[in-house]
DNA sequence: TGTCTGTTTCAGAAATTCCTGAAACAACGG
DNA sequence: CCGTTGTTTCAGGAATTTCTGAAACAGACA
């Protein structure tokens, strides 16, 4: 399979990221090929295109699916599995959050929550009162974060696009302000 | 310098932890045992303190001053420099933000941006179009971004703390709606 | 200038992660 | 049961990243 220099750049952008966004260059690469394609495509199809061993190509797309960042398809009279992204960007943008929080965030917490149950020896009150004060920090964020998970799409982007003029419904002191319609979108 | 059993296993997590958070075992660890010593620390008692050779603690300094999660600080009739974390818990998440939007997103808007200014090849419209609206949606989230960066903390805090009350501030179709002031917290 | 105190650089050793080809496995149809 | 088609596992080689010790560097001061 050949690819277009447009796609082949942009393969190769993401196989080069993989690394700083904790994945690895075949990942990278085989999402990105996945995400240009207009049809899902199986394994060979994606062995054709990169040049991964077969068996990379296995291993990436089982690590893309631990990342629900691709779904599975079939075909009528066809045993082989296709794959493909989901077409709605937010939803990858929700499986992207919702995944680092899992492996970066919340191993953390719990780390920190067993560290800071007990009471603390005299001795280590300073770093004691440290981890709890981490560990209040990440709980706020993470409770934040369950809420924002559960709302619909039109309004999380309905609430991005007021940027700034969000600040305008607290006032200095984190009280909530009356606000008045603003010019209908 | 001898870590008592609570700090050591903070620390021990914090190096495990760094591969996944996109630094390595040396720097997660020389950060967190800044993060929880009372005074400033230097390279000499870092070295002391976590058994790493004095060129690698140097160059973990290095890598944390570059993601400005450290302060800098100088005694009187001392050459010696010495290291710390901010006390200020937020201004280290709003660094940790910028940092990884500087390392993780930044390069692929640029690269995005890139490849949608040209005009698309026939071929490859329906390429040239999903990335032109990947590149969309990272700008709106981007500028999202730059807006709350601006934003003092305790408004921060306060819209984290509404949660899911946010949601209350658009309707479905994303338009604003009237709020009166709730309950003063 | 020489030495004392501290930091930085760098080549290569050590450790880790990535990738491959071969073999094992699994499901299906004849 | 066997062959066909497809997926998964795995040992080990390749590549990359991390870490070290030694040497270079930099500034202060006698």
């Amino acid at each position: 399979m050949t690819i277009s220099a447009l796609r082949q750049e942009f393969i190769l952008h993401f196989g080069e990221m993989g690394s700083r966004w904790g994945i690895n260059r075949t990942v990278g690469q085989v999402y990105a090929l996945l995400f240009l394609s207009e049809q899902p495509l199986c394994a060979d199809d994606i062995v054709g295109a990169l040049g991964f061993s077969r068996s990379n190509v296995s291993m990436a797309l089982k690590e893309l699916q631990s990342w629900n960042l691709v779904r599975l398809r079939h075909r009528p009279d066809d045993r082989r599995e296709f794959f493909t992204t989901p077409d709605d960007l937010w939803e990858i943008v929700r499986c992207l959050i919702a995944e680092r929080r899992k492996r970066e965030i919340d191993p953390t917490l719990t780390k920190l929550r067993e560290l800071t149950m007990t009471a603390p020896d005299p001795a280590d009150a300073g770093a004691h009162a440290r981890m709890a004060e981490l560990r209040q920090l990440i709980e706020q964020m993470t409770r934040f974060h369950d809420d924002l998970a559960h709302m619909e799409t039109e309004r999380l982007v309905a609430l991005l696009n007021m940027g700034a003029r969000l600040g305008r419904i607290v006032d200095g002191a984190g009280r909530l302000i009356p606000i008045r319609r603003q010019k209908p979108s």
